[in-house]
DNA sequence: CGATAGATTGAGTAGGGTCAAAGTTTGTGG
DNA sequence: CCACAAACTTTGACCCTACTCAATCTATCG
């Protein structure tokens, strides 16, 4: 019963075998794009045998400075990209979920250049870069694969500067919760309740703004019910409707009309 | 006579015959990289026959939406990426010099995701994207060429969101110059006088900041003879020392020391 | 030589930064 | 298991940077 029902006017009256909440088209994109995760993991598994490793909270896969050996990929758990500039700035560049490809910005330069920090307890697995180059000649899906990947990272970091350079502070925040919870639901994980395993220093310097500024604007988020925090501890971020925090993103703009010119 | 003389003591006095100018270690970094620009377009013209196409300021290569079938390379002249998201945000996320390549983040989508318009007169090459990849099975260089490539442009969106995020507006602008007149130098030509063929307004979407923002920092800049006006007109730019413009923007960091925590 | 797009500059304002003082968690060692 | 310390978070007060609005000036192109 995958189809929505597009309502019979009279509906049985007790609630108790209710359809389901409205399985939305939505539902159905992420089921889809959480199958083409698993199936890509499946396709590195096979042909590159990757050198597997648990990590956890704090461990670093590679650091800014080291020669470009390996890319990696996510199998589980949640990373931070931190770029550190010669001068001394340090920056949160890119977060990576599940099925997320690291390193690929070493490549150019013959060295990593920003350090890949885990976030939460998960697996991570190596790829020999050459051996990847080579396997790549042998299989053209998996070319398409890594230059999908490389692709994507290009989209994500444009869209997280569209967001840094278009968005006020509180949009920024709701529109960083929603591409958060937007991620989960794409690996077929819950977005109700959202555990984010950052600080709101690091959250400040990814949206580029500062830790008071992200607290502020998670309160006044928080007031006006687009997110709410359990009983206990505000680590945790609840929320009950991920549309209409996009909403309110969306109505962040309205008002300035920021277009060219 | 490449090498650099290290300052014998005895020096001839007069002027006359004074060594040129120091030629310093950038010098030589701009030559290898203009140098491998040069041979990476030999590469693609002799295993792809690319399509050739001339292209005047205003031209469109490829339009957000359109299909996604070629890569395109600038031979000559300069471009921009416009993105423009779906609630009608527009913003310049890229800027592309001779040797880059424009589409790269089509291939995710199946389809462009932002426009490609020219700003300054050049030459394009059209790649067949499926050509690409097979041409890329039997020339190994060339795959690593189009991953080099696509590193760039990942590493270079960093350091835009970098400054977007750590440089306050002055500064910013300031590092917009200093990284055009590198891409310049990094190409062979004069960075003394600039001539950037974008509009206040274009700079400053592209930057995160209003169009005064930007007319005023260039005014600053002026002011402290980190730039100059030729005397017709505003559009060109002189930069006197690119080295002290690097400094300028050094010395914003320096007072508020922006690491995490 | 007007018309128009673009640039500059000024005045006033507000969003977000800075500094500072509590209040909460979390973790560690006794 | 509790107590204390360290790290993190929240909130307030103040201020400054950059935005908005507006007027004026400059180039460019019919």
């Amino acid at each position: 019963m995958l189809s929505t029902i597009t309502g019979s006017p009279a509906a049985p009256s007790g609630p108790v075998l209710e359809p389901r909440p409205p399985r939305s088209l939505d539902d159905d994109a992420n089921r889809r794009a959480s199958q083409r995760i698993g199936e890509a993991l499946q396709l590195l598994a096979r042909t590159l045998n990757p050198q597997r490793r648990v990590v956890r909270a704090g461990d670093t896969i590679y650091q800014s400075g080291e020669a470009f050996s390996h890319l990696y990929v996510l199998n589980s758990g949640i990373c931070k990209l931190m770029s550190l500039s010669a001068d001394g700035r340090e920056q949160v560049v890119g977060l990576k979920f599940r099925g997320d490809w690291l390193g690929f910005s070493g490549i150019a330069k013959g060295r990593y250049v920003c350090d890949a920090v885990v976030m939460d307890v998960g697996e991570v697995w190596a790829i020999r870069y050459d051996a990847l180059l080579a396997a790549c000649g042998r299989h053209p899906e998996l070319m398409g694969l890594v230059h999908e990947a490389m692709s994507g990272e290009i989209l994500r970091d444009r869209d997280s500067m569209m967001s840094v350079c278009t968005l006020p502070a509180d949009a920024r925040v709701a529109d960083f919760l929603r591409d958060w919870a937007n991620n989960l639901a794409c690996r077929g994980l819950r977005t109700d309740q959202i555990s984010l395993c950052m600080t709101r220093a690091e959250i400040g310097n990814y949206l580029g703004m500062t830790l008071e500024t992200v607290s502020r604007a998670l309160s006044r988020l928080a007031k006006q019910a687009l997110i709410c925090f359990p009983e206990k501890g505000r680590r945790d971020i609840g929320i009950p409707d991920v549309g209409r925090l996009e909403a309110y993103v969306q109505r962040c703009l309205t008002p300035v009309g920021h277009t060219l010119q």
